[in-house]
DNA sequence: GCAAGGACGTA
DNA sequence: GTACGTCCTTGCA
C-alpha cells in the first residue's frame, strides 16, 4: 500500500498568496486558488507514476472552529488573522474540488488537518503500507520515519529548486538539527511565533537542537535544567519549564484521531469524467477542462456546469416567457442559497471590509512631484485606485478642480491639493495657498493613469468627476462607481456616501457643511485649509474603496451584474457628455415672455382682488381658501391632510365651471406666475457664462423605476400642454448653423405592457399601427373608429393610463369626474376585454408580497419594503406602484440602453450629432443644418431596436422624429 | 435659515 | 391611480 496524504489547507493558503488573483469570467468569483489547486492535484497524480504511484489518497483540510488544542492553551494561534475575504469561498470550493476528482476530502470538527493526516500515517504504517505527505509544513516533519515509510513530499514550486522535493531524516536534520523523533522537542524549546507557541523565549532552533543533542530529550534537559554553565539559558529553562511542556503538547500531533473513513476507503478510484467536467464548466476552467479532456478521452461538452456552484444566471426576467420564468426560478434558488460561493464571497468581504480599522492619521498630503509618483506606482500595484475630485461647487459646469484624493487599500488614503486658496475675508480671495503642486504638472502625471485600461478607478459618483476632468482634458477609462454599484443593487435607498457609510461600514458619514459652513458665511472647498482638506477628501476616497469591496461582490451574488455592467455604468460618462454640452436657450425670446406674462399677471392679479373684495397674495393657498370657503361662503370645499381648505386646480376648475369668476382668474394667474417663476424669470439664472448654455444635471440613482431625473434646472418638465407654455419651448433652439431633432417613442409604457402582459388584443393593434386609444374605445364601448365623438376616445385614454398607474375605481373616477360605480364598471369592462391584464396585475401583486420587489424585462429589482405593511391605504400605494413599476421601469431601460448605443451607432454610421437632452420617452439632438435627413434614421433605428438582443419584444417599438430649428416646432 | 406642505410643470 | 423637481408660503428655530 502507498498512501498518499495531501495538506489541503496549507496548499490554499500558499496558493493563495504564491498565484496572482483569478476571477470567474461571469461573475467576478474569486477563484485563483482553486484553479491552482485543481493543477496541482492534477499534476501530483501525474508525477506520482510508477514505483512513487498511490494505491490509497486523500485531500485533508482545516475544519473551521476551535481545536482541541485551545482547550489547554487559548493562545494559540490567537495571532492569526481572519482568512482574506478572496479566500472563503474558495475553501468550500476547494473541498468540492477535490470531490469532483473522485477524491476522498476530509475534515473534522475539533482536529488539525495535521492530525488527521498523523492518524492516517501511522495506520498506514502500522499496516505495512508506505506514506507520501504533500506539504510544506514544518510541523509535520515529526512524522517522517528513518526506513523512509512515511516522507513528505513539497510540491510547492520554489525558483532554482526541483518541482518535486522529497523530505526524509536528512532534510529533517537540517532544518531542525535533530532527527525526527527529536523534532517535537525542538519546537517544544524553539516555539513558533507563527502559530503562537511560546516556547522558551530567548532560544532559537539552533539553541534547542544543540540542548537537546546534549540532553537527549526535553523532559530529560529540564529535570537537569540546573546543570547547564550559561548562567542566562539556565535561569530561562528553569522559569520557563512549564512553558515548554505545554509547547510541547501543542506541537505534538495527535495520532489517533477518530477517524470516520477506514484506510481502505481511501482506495483510489478513476477518474469520473461525470463528476469533473460539471465541476469545472462552473468554475469556467476552459484550458483545464480541454486539457483533461483529452487525456481522459472524454468530450467536456457533453456535460453542464454543476448548477449549484455555476454563476447565478443574469439574464433578464419576463413575465410571459417560460424560459425566463425558469430563469427566474434558478435566480432566486441562488439567491437564497445562504452556502453559495458568490453569496459567501459577498459576506466575507463585508465583515472584513467592516473590520478594518479607520487610521486617518495615516493620511498623507502630496505636495511634490515624487510622492505623486509614489501613489501612482501603489496604484499600479494594486491594478486599482479609488479616487475623488474635489471642487468648488456642485456643478461640475461651473465649478473649479481644487484637488484630488486618493486611497489603494482600505485604511490609506492621499491628498492632492492643487487650486487651495490663502486669506480669507479677503474679497480677491487671496493667492494661491503654499505647498501645493503646479495643476498642470500634477495632471500631466495624472492623465496616463486615469486613461489607462488595466487600472480600475473607483468613484462615487463617477459622472461628475468624469464631467469635471473632461474639462481638465483628462479622459477615464475602466471605472467603477459605488453610487451606480448602490443603484443598481439597493434603488434609491441609499443616496449620499453618508448613508452608505453609516449603512455598510458602521460608521457616521462626513458632511461637507463641517468644513465650508453653510448659508450666507458659505466657503468653497478652496477655502478650506490644506490640512482640515486632505483629512476630509482622503477619507471620501478610503470610505469609496471600503463601499466597493463591499459593494462589488453583491452584484454577482445577487443576480446583478449584467445590469450594473451593461447599463448603468456605461450610461454614466453618455450623460457625462450630455450635461457637458447644454442646449442654447434664447435669452431675448425669454425676456419677451416674461415681460408678456408678468403684465398678464398684474392684470389678473388687480382682478381678483376686485372680485375678492380686498387685497391678499394670491400665492397663498391658505389666504385664498379662506377667502373663498370661510368669507364667501362658498360650498363643496374640500380640506387637505392638514385640514387647510383645498385650492387645487381641480377645486378651482369646479367653481369656475359653477360661476365663480374669481376662481378661474386664480387658475389663470397661477398658470402665469408658475411659467414665470419656473421657467421665463428662472432659466436664464441658469445659462452658463463659459459655454453661452443651459447645462442640467442628470441623476442617474434617484428613481425607483430607473428613471431618469434632471435638475438645476429641470429640463424633463418644460411646459408642453398649453399655448402659452409651448412659447416657452420656442426659446430652446439650435446652435447657428445647426438644427434640432426630437425623436420620441410612441406609446412606448402601453406597447411594454402589452408584452409583459401579452395582451394579444393590444399587440395586434400596435402591430396594425392604430389608434391604440380608439381601439380600446371601440372595444370597450362598441363605438367604431370611424366618427368616433372626442370624449369616448379621452375616456379611453384616461383607461389606458390608469391600467399603467395600476388602476382603481376611485382614482379613474377622480380623473374623470364621474361615479366611482361607473368607473369601477369601465375597470371591469376592460379586465373583460383584455382579460390578460388582470393575470399580469395578480402576479405583480403576488410577487410584491413574496418577493419584497418586482422586476423589469432587463432584470432591475424594484424594491418595496413596505408590501406587507399593516396600513391597508400604504399596501394598496405599494400594489399600484408594483404594477406600475415594471412598465415605467422596462421602457426607462430600454431608452438607457438606447443611448448608450447612441453615439457608437451615430459615429459608425459617419453623423455628427450631438446628444442633448432625455425626457423619459424622447431624445433630443443638435446636428449641423443639412444632416437631419441622414441623422433621423439612424437616431430612429437605434432607439427602435434598443432593447435587442436582450429582449425580444413581440409588439413593434416606434419613434417619432422631427427637426426644426426650436424645440416647439421639432417636438 | 430650514423643513414641510401645497401647488403644478413633465412623462 | 405611477414617476419626478421647483417655486412659494408658512411656521419654527
Amino acid at each position: 500500500m502507498h498512501l498518499l496524504l495531501v495538506d489541503g489547507s496549507g496548499y490554499i493558503f500558499r496558493a493563495f498568496h504564491a498565484l496572482p488573483p483569478l476571477n470567474r469570467k461571469s461573475d467576478g468569483l474569486p477563484v485563483g486558488c482553486v484553479q491552482g489547486f485543481c493543477n496541482m492535484l492534477w499534476k501530483l497524480m501525474e508525477d506520482l507514476k510508477g514505483e512513487d504511484e498511490p494505491t490509497h489518497m486523500a485531500v485533508i483540510f482545516d475544519a473551521k472552529g476551535k481545536t482541541f488544542r485551545d482547550d489547554f492553551y487559548a493562545e494559540y494561534k490567537a495571532h492569526r488573522p481572519p482568512a482574506p475575504p478572496e479566500l472563503v469561498p474558495q475553501f468550500p470550493l476547494t473541498r468540492a474540488a477535490t470531490r469532483a476528482y473522485n477524491i476522498e476530502s476530509i475534515e473534522m470538527e475539533g482536529w488539525e488537518a495535521d492530525d488527521i493526516i498523523a492518524t492516517y500515517a501511522c495506520q498506514a504504517r502500522a499496516a505495512g503500507g508506505k506514506v507520501t505527505i504533500v506539504s510544506s509544513d514544518k510541523d509535520l516533519m515529526q512524522l517522517v520515519e528513518p526506513d523512509g515509510s512515511i516522507r513528505l513530499l513539497d510540491t510547492i514550486p520554489r525558483p532554482g529548486q526541483p518541482p518535486l522535493r522529497w523530505i526524509g531524516v536528512e532534510e529533517v536534520l537540517n532544518k531542525f538539527g535533530v532527527t525526527p523523533d527529536k523534532v517535537i522537542d525542538v519546537q517544544a524549546l524553539c516555539g513558533d511565533s507563527v502559530d503562537n507557541v511560546p516556547g522558551v523565549p530567548g532560544i532559537g532552533v539552533k539553541t534547542a537542537a544543540e540542548l537537546i543533542n546534549t540532553y537527549g530529550n526535553l523532559e530529560t534537559l529540564l529535570e537537569r535544567a540546573g546543570e547547564i554553565k550559561q548562567n542566562a539559558r539556565r535561569e530561562k529553562l528553569i522559569a520557563n519549564a512549564e512553558l515548554a511542556r505545554i509547547s510541547k503538547r501543542l506541537v505534538t500531533l495527535e495520532q489517533k484521531v477518530p477517524v470516520e473513513l477506514e484506510l481502505s476507503a481511501l482506495a483510489r478510484q478513476p477518474v469520473e469524467p461525470g463528476k469533473l467536467f460539471p465541476f469545472l464548466k462552473a468554475m469556467e476552467f476552459v484550458t483545464i477542462s480541454k486539457r483533461l479532456g483529452g487525456l481522459l478521452n472524454a468530450d467536456p461538452e457533453a456535460w453542464e456546469a454543476d448548477p449549484a456552484l455555476a454563476a447565478a444566471p443574469a439574464s433578464p426576467v419576463g413575465f410571459n416567457n417560460e424560459a425566463r420564468a425558469e430563469a427566474r426560478a434558478a435566480r432566486q434558488e441562488a439567491e437564497g442559497r445562504a452556502g453559495s460561493p458568490v453569496v459567501l464571497h459577498a459576506a466575507a468581504m463585508h465583515e472584513a471590509t467592516k473590520a478594518i480599522p479607520w487610521t486617518p492619521e495615516n493620511y498623507e498630503i502630496i505636495r511634490d512631484a515624487a510622492h505623486l509618483q509614489r501613489w501612482i506606482d501603489m496604484a499600479y500595484r494594486e491594478g486599482l485606485v479609488a479616487t475623488d475630485a474635489e471642487s468648488t461647487g456642485l456643478d461640475n459646469q461651473t465649478a473649479d478642480l481644487v484637488g484630488i484624493s486618493f486611497a489603494t487599500q482600505p485604511g490609506n488614503g492621499a491628498y492632492l491639493p492643487l487650486g487651495h486658496t490663502q486669506g480669507e475675508g479677503d474679497i480677491f480671495g487671496g493667492g494661491k495657498a503654499e505647498g501645493q503642486m503646479d495643476t498642470r504638472q500634477a495632471l500631466d502625471m495624472l492623465r496616463p493613469l486615469f486613461a489607462d485600461r488595466s487600472i480600475l478607478k473607483i468613484f462615487h459618483n463617477a459622472k461628475y468627476d468624469l464631467g469635471l476632468l473632461a474639462r481638465y482634458d483628462v479622459a477615464v477609462n475602466s471605472y467603477d462607481d459605488t453610487l451606480l454599484l448602490s443603484y443598481s443593487l439597493d434603488g434609491p435607498q441609499f443616496n449620499t456616501m453618508s448613508e452608505l457609510a453609516d449603512h455598510w461600514l458602521g460608521v457616521p458619514g462626513q458632511s461637507i457643511k463641517d468644513l465650508i459652513g453653510t448659508g450666507k458665511g458659505q466657503k468653497t472647498f478652496a477655502q478650506v485649509d490644506i490640512p482640515a482638506a486632505a483629512r476630509y477628501a482622503a477619507e471620501d476616497s478610503d470610505m469609496t474603496l471600503r463601499l466597493w469591496r463591499i459593494l462589488k461582490p453583491r452584484l454577482a451574488a445577487e443576480g446583478m451584474t449584467t445590469l450594473y455592467e451593461t447599463i448603468e455604468r456605461p450610461l454614466a460618462p453618455v450623460l457625462a457628455r450630455m450635461e457637458g454640452r447644454g442646449i442654447s436657450v434664447d435669452r431675448q425670446i425669454l425676456a419677451r415672455l416674461s415681460g408678456d406674462f408678468s403684465q398678464r399677471a398684474a392684470a389678473l392679479e388687480a382682478e381678483a382682488y376686485e372680485l375678492a373684495g380686498s387685497n391678499f397674495n394670491l400665492g397663498s393657498p391658505k389666504q385664498l381658501g379662506e377667502i373663498l370657503f370661510d368669507r364667501m361662503g362658498l360650498e363643496g370645499g374640500t380640506k387637505t391632510k392638514t385640514g387647510a381648505w383645498s385650492t387645487g386646480a381641480d377645486v378651482l376648475e369646479d367653481l369656475a365651471a359653477k360661476g365663480v369668476p374669481l376662481a378661474r382668474t386664480i387658475v389663470d394667474w397661477r398658470q402665469l406666475t408658475k411659467l414665470m417663476g419656473t421657467y421665463t424669470n428662472a432659466l436664464p439664472e441658469y445659462m452658463n457664462a463659459r459655454t453661452g448654455r443651459v447645462h442640467t444635471t442628470y441623476s442617474q440613482h434617484s428613481v425607483l423605476t430607473g428613471r431618469l431625473s434632471s435638475n438645476d434646472p429641470n429640463l424633463q418638465n418644460i411646459p408642453v400642454r398649453t399655448e402659452d407654455g409651448r412659447k416657452i419651448r420656442t426659446a430652446f433652439v439650435a446652435a447657428p448653423g445647426k438644427i434640432l431633432i426630437s425623436a420620441d417613442y410612441s406609446q412606448i409604457e402601453l406597447r411594454v405592457l402589452a408584452h409583459i402582459a401579452d395582451i394579444q388584443a393590444l399587440k395586434d393593434a400596435f402591430e396594425e399601427g392604430l389608434d391604440i386609444h380608439a381601439m380600446t374605445a371601440s372595444e370597450m364601448f362598441g363605438v367604431p373608429v370611424e366618427g368616433m365623438p372626442s370624449d369616448v376616445r379621452r375616456r379611453a385614454k384616461a383607461i389606458n393610463f390608469g391600467i399603467i398607474y395600476g388602476i382603481s375605481a376611485f382614482g379613474l373616477a377622480n380623473q374623470l369626474g364621474i361615479e366611482r360605480s361607473v368607473a369601477g364598471d369601465y375597470i371591469k369592462t376592460y379586465f373583460e376585454r383584455f382579460p390578460g391584464i388582470k393575470d399580469y396585475m395578480d402576479e405583480q401583486r403576488r410577487r410584491v408580497k413574496i418577493d419584497g420587489y418586482v422586476m423589469t424585462l432587463f432584470g432591475r429589482k424594484i424594491n418595496f419594503p413596505n408590501a406587507n405593511s399593516s396600513h391597508a391605504a400604504e399596501r394598496s400605494f405599494v400594489e399600484r406602484a408594483s404594477i406600475n413599476a415594471p412598465i415605467q421601469g422596462t421602457a426607462a431601460d430600454i431608452i438607457r440602453r438606447a443611448m448608450i448605443r447612441m453615439e457608437p451607432e451615430l459615429q459608425k454610421a459617419g453623423i455628427e450629432a450631438d446628444m442633448l437632452l432625455q425626457v423619459h420617452d424622447e431624445l433630443i439632438f443638435e446636428v449641423p443644418q443639412g444632416t437631419e435627413n441622414d441623422a433621423m434614421p439612424v437616431i430612429k433605428r437605434v432607439m427602435e431596436g434598443a432593447a435587442e438582443p436582450a429582449v425580444r419584444l413581440n409588439v413593434p417599438i416606434q419613434v417619432d422624429a422631427h427637426a426644426a430649428h426650436n424645440w416647439d416646432e421639432a417636438h
